[in-house]
DNA sequence: CTCCTTGCAAATTGTTTGCATACCT
DNA sequence: AGGTATGCAAACAATTTGCAAGGAG
């Protein structure tokens, strides 16, 4: 039923730009959508969507998510592992999450979600002391999670 | 003379594990220091050192950036524009500055720094919440300098 | 003298683009 | 019908790697 929502507003989106509905854009968006927290590459997503659409290409799927991007119906976030990664709209989110970020493990590179709603007097004080509009934000903490900390592979991120 | 200081621990950090002191090593390290709030693309380094020492090649400036990044000497910043860019770390900045963000306009592209003290406490908590240790983070804003908020051209932002 | 380091070129990898065909509306 | 979207393959761009020659300790 979620599903129902969010595909019903691609859809408006789309008509509204006069782009055209079409299977493997609702694919894309829904195996997104699905996947909550998953922070899939556009490989990943590709393999997925083909399960159900085996003729998608690559190609497809990349113009899709800079679509769906243009749209703010996917984000982007960038885990320095060298590729790009999508995740459902915040905006889609149910809860109205406008914060979400990210704890990486610098040891087994494990990413957590973590919803905090830390920033907003942050944004204020940039839009004053620095005239800059804030229009999103994202924030990455490195660290160890707990499981690496007991372990000895621990170690190797300060002995390096 | 701060510059000094730098090539020391860098001398030092590389005796330490058995490395080398060479010239090319010296130079990226000065580069990025003598350019700090510069964000560099390995290539812009690579141009900026040929010019003292114009042997040298790319894969040496993405070999001896990789070493200076393990060995902390060094910070690793992405923009979103298709290449990783680099700074002096944090740790060798003279008022020891943990926490260096990143205004980003989504208009003209511009990359503004921005000195922070915000984020010690929601570290604390993440300690506590989450049992993540955590070691370093990046935070990043998006949207409109003072400057495109002015023109026509930031209603492309909205309008898309 | 030994082994680390470098420069060059070739190889990789993630992403984009050109084009003829297929598909929405 | 008419223009948009797709799949494929070729093109690109950033980064990495193999290797013989050069340089630091």
């Amino acid at each position: 039923m979620e599903q129902k929502n969010t595909e019903k507003l691609l859809k408006e989106k789309l008509r509204e730009k006069g782009l055209k509905v079409t299977q493997q854009r609702i694919l894309v968006l829904s195996a997104l959508e699905q996947n909550s927290g998953a922070h899939m590459t556009a490989e990943e997503i590709c393999e997925l969507v083909s399960q159900e659409y085996p003729e998608i290409g690559l190609a497809t799927v990349y113009r899709t998510l800079q679509l769906l991007l243009d749209m703010q119906l996917v984000d982007r976030i960038n885990l320095d592992d060298g590729c790009v990664r999508y995740e459902i709209g915040h905006l889609l989110k149910g809860s109205e999450k406008h914060n979400h970020h990210h704890l990486i493990c610098r040891s087994c590179g494990k990413v957590i979600p973590f919803d905090g709603d830390l920033l907003e007097g942050l944004e204020q004080h940039i839009e004053e002391t620095a005239g800059f509009h804030v229009l999103d934000h994202e924030v990455k903490f490195y660290g160890l999670c707990s499981e690496c900390m007991k372990t000895q592979k621990s170690m190797e991120v300060f002995t390096g």
